[in-house]
RNA sequence: GGAGAGAUGGGUGAGUGGCUUAAACCACAGGUUUGCUAAACCUGCGAAGGAAGUAAUUCCUUCCGAGGGUUCGAAUCCCUCUCUCUCCGCCA
């Protein structure tokens, strides 16, 4: 959500902004609707204040037992007026929030300009592409071949876009997870929390799912939303709440099942379990002042790279540019973890800076020096477990159809090798 | 699922139609004094918005879970909804 003083003090600079991220200009009507909506204030204000002093008047008069018919009708003159001027400062009001809250955040002015991903830009890399002397297979052939990944099995459960996992991988998903959580809390100053896979609207709009992308979530009952990201909840938890300055940063991080129903992605990735309704994520949340978001986000991302780098998996990061960055962002970093078998690198994580975008539309404020001042929010993979699997299965694959277990997992796998 | 109770500022909580300009306490911020992992006292302190002014500031409006209604006037009365708690039932 928008600061509308903002825009009414910056509308050409606002305009270009929203261009970048492909929105129309918007600025004048914004501007338009806020004008009619104060005019109408100002003028019902004066009204109601009019009326508050003649109704204490009639309490006096009453009192007194003197008549009050001629203030009676003083009141009955304004009354109409002030119901209709209640009407106008609603619909105005209405029309106003209904344009603000579908527009996506202002780019950051770091990020880069573009289209679409195809202009984003690197930031950094880290280790090296690994050498096979063989053919290095994809995550589903060596899970397949193994017998361990099974979307036969899954699609009779469920339909497409779902997996089911046996044995090793299964507990292989098992260790990773424990894995990164416990290097969140232990390591990086994360807060471990075990938050509801299921939220109703309002965490939705909080952080910018809705209203305009329920398309992307799947429903469950009538009033619930499977969540398509722990974002959501951790982010919520501090949704209405007036904070203490003490209390911030909050870093916080959890285990969950995303689920998300891919409607604009049909047909995309259909082979393997890169693309899923249903996966599991390790997520991170930071609530912090505005003057730290932007250290926020890199101390963000090195915490997401350093379950990587503890893998010894190698990555690249892509800086987003102003097209393909999310509804919520203002600046997003991409982790894209190398897969030898797809010949190409994925992304594993994603790291933004929502600035005081989702603190808006949640009403999170914090206090300092006696004013209410709207926090930044930022949020990250720590990482996508599925896909941390993928990496594991490619990256460390052998010529027998084995694949290495990393040393960091071994404490938490218990073995060398896959089988 | 059944029955009951409730929702008031950052927190606890008073307030049953005009004397509320939302009490009091806690927390928080500033200060005074004594002093040393602090205490006592004093002062300030809800939120959102509008208007005027170069500005410090001043004035006004709205908000007591949400939305309607009754009334000259609603935190207070009525209706609808949401949520929370307690007990009972069912249950991992």
């Amino acid at each position: 959500m928008h600061n509308i003083n903002y825009i009414r003090e910056n509308p050409t600079e606002f305009d270009n902004l929203m261009k970048l991220r492909g929105e129309k200009p918007l600025s004048s009507k914004i501007i338009e609707i806020d004008k009619q909506k104060r005019e109408t204030q100002t003028i019902l204000q004066s009204l109601l204040g009019e009326r508050n002093t003649i109704s204490k008047t009639i309490g006096i008069q009453k009192k007194n037992n003197k008549d009050v018919s001629f203030e009676m009708k003083k009141i009955e003159e304004i009354k109409n007026k002030i119901n209709t001027l209640k009407e106008l400062e609603n619909i105005k009001e209405n029309e106003l929030n209904a344009i603000l809250i579908r527009l996506p955040n202002i780019p950051h002015k770091t990020v880069p300009l573009g289209k679409d991903e195809n202009d984003n830009k690197l930031y950094k890399e880290w280790g090296k592409k690994p050498k096979f002397n063989f053919q290095p297979k994809k995550h589903f052939e060596i899970g397949e071949e193994l017998g361990l990944i099974n979307f036969e099995l899954a699609s009779k459960l469920s339909g497409s876009r779902f997996v089911v996992l046996k044995k090793q991988i299964s507990k292989l998903e098992r260790a990773i997870s424990n894995f990164m959580l416990d290097k969140h809390t232990e390591v990086n100053g994360y807060t471990e929390y075990s938050v509801p896979f299921l939220v109703k609207n309002n965490s939705l709009y909080g952080t910018g799912q809705l209203p305009k992308f329920g398309d992307d979530l799947f429903t469950a009952g009538e009033d619930h939303w499977l969540i398509p990201t722990a974002e959501v909840p951790l982010t919520n938890l501090v949704r209405d709440e007036i904070l203490n300055v003490k209390q911030l940063p909050i870093r916080s991080t959890s285990y969950t099942p995303c689920f998300r129903s891919e409607a604009g992605a049909a047909g995309k990735d259909t082979r393997g379990m890169l693309r899923q309704h249903q996966f599991t994520k390790v997520e991170l949340v930071s609530i912090v002042e505005p003057q730290h978001s932007e250290d926020e986000l890199e101390r963000m991302l090195q915490s997401a790279e350093s379950i990587l780098k503890d893998l010894e998996i190698h990555y690249r990061i892509m800086t987003l540019c102003t097209g393909d960055m999310g509804f919520s962002a203002s600046k997003t970093y991409d982790i894209e973890v190398w897969l030898p078998g797809e010949d190409n690198y994925r992304e594993i994580s994603s790291c933004s800076n929502c600035n005081d975008f989702q603190s808006r539309r949640m009403n999170t404020r914090y206090k300092s020096d006696g004013k209410n001042i709207f926090v930044h929010t930022l949020n990250g993979s720590g990482l996508a477990v599925g896909r941390t699997l993928i990496a594991i299965l490619e990256n460390y694959q052998t010529e027998d159809g084995n694949v290495k277990i990393p040393d960091a997992l071994f404490k938490y796998f218990h073995n060398k090798t896959l089988i």
